[in-house]
RNA sequence: GACCCCAUCGUCUAGCCAGGUCUAGGACAUCAGGUUUUCAUCCUGAAGACAGGGGUUCAAAUCCCCUUGGGGUCACCA
């Protein structure tokens, strides 16, 4: 409609480097990526780093890592590993600045815009104001009566101003978006808004519409919360004598629960735990007494990343994965997290619902958006993952959770031998629904013999103390079978423990594998039997063993207490 | 509060734009049964939705209006 032909679509995304990238923002650059390389043109990252106090280099350069994790790479932007770079540059706002001031010199020069005075408190006094009447606030345009004089005198006596984007008309702004059709706002629901901030920074709206002419963009896809805002950046693109691109607003994601997905999350589960449970003070080691202290005084008060985990470690809780870093974490796939979150908004039809990046080029379009809200629902995610997982090939599966264990569990890579590893990966695979699943229970492997403590449940008292013979007198009976072993192997395992449970256990291995279990593990989950003693090694099987039989009085004591 | 957006199983969605083939399809979750040495898997089956009310039409999940509900925006944040 009033878009100008464009022959080579370029998009892009334009996060502010002031936080981890969230779920929300990565589907706005997957959908944004997807559009461009689905209709043969470029994507482009560019860093909307126009407020001073809260950007930060480590927000940009973890927001790279995390869009190159996904495989969303960006074929101009800012320079980072080996992509991005580009004849459109500078590509992150902080470094635009005198482009911006060019285009607000014209505005001022043509009497588009003007300088006001008004401080933020002055701003805020007469927003109170309107808000006690029950009215809405409007910048009253009083800096437009300001005369010439005046104004001199202010600017020679060095006093801040911004510049506010004067308004041009009572006319209605049509908005035409791919996803939601035309959309009209009327500007009395609008003001003469900053497009200059004091510090010499243009804000989000004015940046925004100077850099998309600039860089040629021909597609803006982002979220929905900008809708409102469109209006402005078209009348702003008027009045600048700027091209229109295409708009399209994609909807919100939501929790489960309904409330919006936000950064917050972590601290609200975190407030809610320490509600709970009524803690009121730091649990050391955690966090200082002074951080707890200034955390507690006020919910705006939020903690950083490390005490946030260290705190929820604490506590045992499993705080939400809101940002893409904490899914990497958690042992999600990228592929995977992709494949979903391309789903919740967007759908190829035909009840497709499987499918990888090479697809998404190949099938996305605008015209199949959801328009509506979408709840993040994990379960799916999950199943999704654990399918992706059990579709890998084992050598697949084990370089991966190699790579996942180095990172953040490295004990494993360190306590087991290359063989001890590989066994434990292959027996776990099929039942990993994330890299980081079967860590917390496959911990036995990587612990000293003589520290296994016997969980105090109903199951394993049941199979280690109940029947005649009883688990324990299975494990003394078999222990000397099993020391006996010289080929130590599943294969050569497996027949003993069978012949043994046929002889003695009526065939009924459960009755035999279940203190097996327990005794090398502590619990009664683990990998399958044959492959876990397989793993452990006949040493510390019947060093297990022995110490579990020992044990054995203590923990009837102990269990009937 | 004002303005803007949205509305199909619990959840994500197909179907809607081009009304009939929809006793509304799929996936996840749930429930039941089965396989299995534990957990997780795996197999089979079941239950489960067009928010409500008005129109238009021979015919409405599909088009229109209202109501209700949900969400977004109203910053010198983006």
């Amino acid at each position: 409609m009033s878009q100008t032909n464009p022959t080579i679509v370029r998009t892009r995304f334009a996060p502010s480097p002031s936080g981890p990238l969230h779920v929300g923002g990565a589907r706005t650059a997957l959908f944004c990526w997807a559009y461009a390389k689905a209709h043969g043109g470029s994507f482009i990252l560019r860093i909307e780093d126009t407020d001073q106090k809260r950007s930060s280099d480590a927000a940009c350069q973890a927001l790279m890592h995390d869009l190159r994790w996904l495989g969303i790479d960006w074929d101009e932007g800012p320079e980072f590993d080996g992509i991005g770079g580009g004849d459109f540059g500078p590509y992150f706002c902080s470094k635009r600045l005198d482009i911006y001031h060019k285009y607000i010199d014209q505005l001022l020069d043509e009497g588009k815009a003007y300088r006001a005075f008004e401080t933020p408190q002055d701003l805020d006094a007469a927003r109170n104001d309107a808000k006690r009447q029950k009215h809405n606030y409007r910048y009253d345009r009083s800096a437009l009566k300001l005369d010439q004089a005046t104004i001199q005198a202010y600017l020679d006596e060095g006093r801040p101003y911004v510049v506010r984007f004067k308004l041009p008309n009572d006319e209605p702004i049509l908005v035409r978006d791919e996803v939601r059709g035309e959309v009209t706002v009327d500007p009395k629901e609008m003001d003469d808004f900053v497009i200059l901030k004091a510090d010499g920074y243009p804000t989000y709206h004015f940046a925004v519409v100077v850099d998309d002419e600039l860089m040629d963009i021909t597609h803006v896809i982002r979220g929905q919360e900008h809708l409102n805002n469109t209006a402005k950046h078209v009348l702003l693109q008027d009045a600048l004598g700027f091209r229109r691109p295409v708009f399209a607003h994609l909807s919100l994601i939501f929790n489960p629960d309904g409330s919006k997905m936000s950064k917050r999350d972590k601290d609200k589960a975190l407030r809610s735990a320490v509600r709970e449970e009524n803690i009121q003070s730091s649990p050391t080691p955690t966090i200082s007494d002074e951080t707890w202290q200034w955390w507690s005084q006020s919910k705006d008060h939020q903690l950083d990343l490390d005490d946030t985990v260290a705190l929820a470690d604490a506590l045992n809780l499993v705080l939400p994965e809101i940002d893409v870093d904490d899914f990497r974490r958690a042992g999600y796939l990228p592929q995977v997290l992709v494949n979903y979150l391309a789903l919740l908004g967007w759908s190829p039809g035909n009840d497709v619902e499987k499918f990888d990046r090479a697809f998404l080029i190949e099938h996305f379009d605008l015209d199949r958006i959801i328009k509506s809200h979408a709840k993040f629902d994990r379960d799916k995610l999950l199943a999704f993952n654990l399918d992706a997982i059990q579709a890998m090939s084992p050598k697949q599966f084990r370089d991966l959770w190699y790579a996942h264990c180095r990172e953040y569990h490295p004990k494993f890579v360190e306590e087991l031998s290359p063989e001890q590893f590989d066994m434990l990966a292959a027996a776990n695979q099929s039942r990993s629904k994330t890299l980081d699943d079967t860590v917390k229970s496959s911990q036995f492997f990587i612990m000293a013999d003589d520290a296994i403590e016997y969980e105090q449940t109903k199951a394993v008292r049941k199979a280690l103390c109940n029947g005649d013979p009883s688990g324990y007198d299975h494990l003394a009976a078999i222990k000397p079978l099993l020391a006996d072993l010289t080929d130590w192997t599943k294969d050569a395992i497996e027949p003993v423990v069978d012949k043994y449970s046929k002889e003695h256990a009526n065939g009924k291995l459960g009755k035999v594998a279940q203190p097996l279990r327990i005794a090398v593990s502590g619990s009664t989950v683990s990998p399958a039997i044959f492959e876990t003693l397989a793993i452990l090694g006949r040493e510390a099987v019947v060093n297990r063993i022995t110490r579990c039989l020992a044990n054995r009085q203590q923990f009837l004591d102990t269990s009937n207490a």
